[in-house]
DNA sequence: ATTGCTGTACCGTCTGGTTGGTACAGTAAG
DNA sequence: CTTACTGTACCAACCAGACGGTACAGCAAT
């Protein structure tokens, strides 16, 4: 009867926890004990599992970036290799992620979070090399997929932030006209 | 002897303790007890100017928002009413600003402050929507306008929170192709 | 003397983190 | 099969420090 939990399986129910506090309430919100009692445990079980809350930051931080990162992957499947697939792929799943409503609250006290927790500052330093060193691999100008994937990252922030995005219409044109910019190889004027 | 300050004096005096503070340790550092001492007045001088954490964060936004908005007042004197201007005047201010290094990690704490000060939030948000009306009007296709805006956005954000930010060369090459882009009327294929 | 402003002492609350302990599953010797 | 023991998962209670905010006395200029 009503056997022990596993630890993966409760860690996966304390990152959706956090994810649903920082979505409803935001950061300020993201205490120890708010994240016990929406993931349903005690606090004491919390930090059986993360010793202290920059580790469950990190994870969190972790958690969110594989979902993405599964997700980039599948889409690069899909692109194959064609000049500025991967950042076709890039564009796609992040306006993918973004423009899911409930996504975009998260993703704002994420990056919030980032402002206060510098090592979950530092992961996402590097994931962003990461991603930039493949979309300057695109085969096409790699100061025009820089510039594109700015662009994609400013749609991004306008979503994320609220800050006068565009509305479903425009985001639609935006979206096609970033994906057609990205099949050429620079540049026309 | 010693004249007293006025209130604006001071004020000024307690915005630019605020930034030093953001700028240097975050804000997770902008106490009260830290402001005044950084301000170099007593809590209870702070206190008196305002009367609340919430009134001086918004008076901080309201301090730098009015920064950036005489700039890009005067940018836009230059640029004139051709085509794109006021796109092109927008482009500079805000590179400008965030390539002026000092500023980067300030932007990224206000930034932060934003999720947790709501009316912070909504200030920014209303200002955004003001701009994004000039881009609208500059004379452009408004999807190419709202497109090159966003790259511009997402420069600002990439060097703000060192998403792999682009290195000075690089930097000089995007600027140049954006402000070459914002003289075009559309995208060209 | 009044007004504008400053400084100090203090309070209540929140929050991360500690501690000591419980429940239970598995295991292995007798 | 039982008993003793180990490691995992979890919990309730408590604590120390930090922080926003208040109260109030004092001072300097007009």
């Amino acid at each position: 009867m009503g056997s022990k939990r596993t630890a993966v399986e409760t860690k996966r129910l304390i990152f959706e926890g956090c994810s649903r506090i920082l979505q409803r309430e935001g950061l300020s919100s993201l205490t120890l004990d708010a994240v016990a009692e929406e993931a349903q445990l005690s606090k004491g079980g919390l930090l059986y599992h993360f010793p202290n809350k920059v580790a469950l930051i990190e994870g969190l931080f972790e958690y969110h970036n594989n979902i993405f990162e599964a997700r980039l992957q599948e889409l690069t499947a899909v692109e194959g290799d064609a000049p500025g697939a991967w950042l076709r792929a890039y564009a796609l799943a992040s306006i993918e992620q973004i423009t899911d409503h409930e996504n975009a609250s998260l993703y704002a006290s994420l990056l919030a979070a980032e402002e206060k927790y510098a090592s979950a500052h530092q992961l996402m330093r590097q994931k962003y090399i990461k991603w930039q060193a493949q979309i300057e691999q695109s085969d096409i100008d790699p100061v025009w997929a820089t510039f594109l994937r700015l662009a994609v990252d400013g749609l991004w922030t306008s979503i994320k932030n609220q800050y006068a995005p565009p509305d479903e219409e425009r985001l639609e044109a935006i979206k096609d006209l970033i994906l057609k910019l990205t099949k050429q190889s620079q540049p026309v004027s």
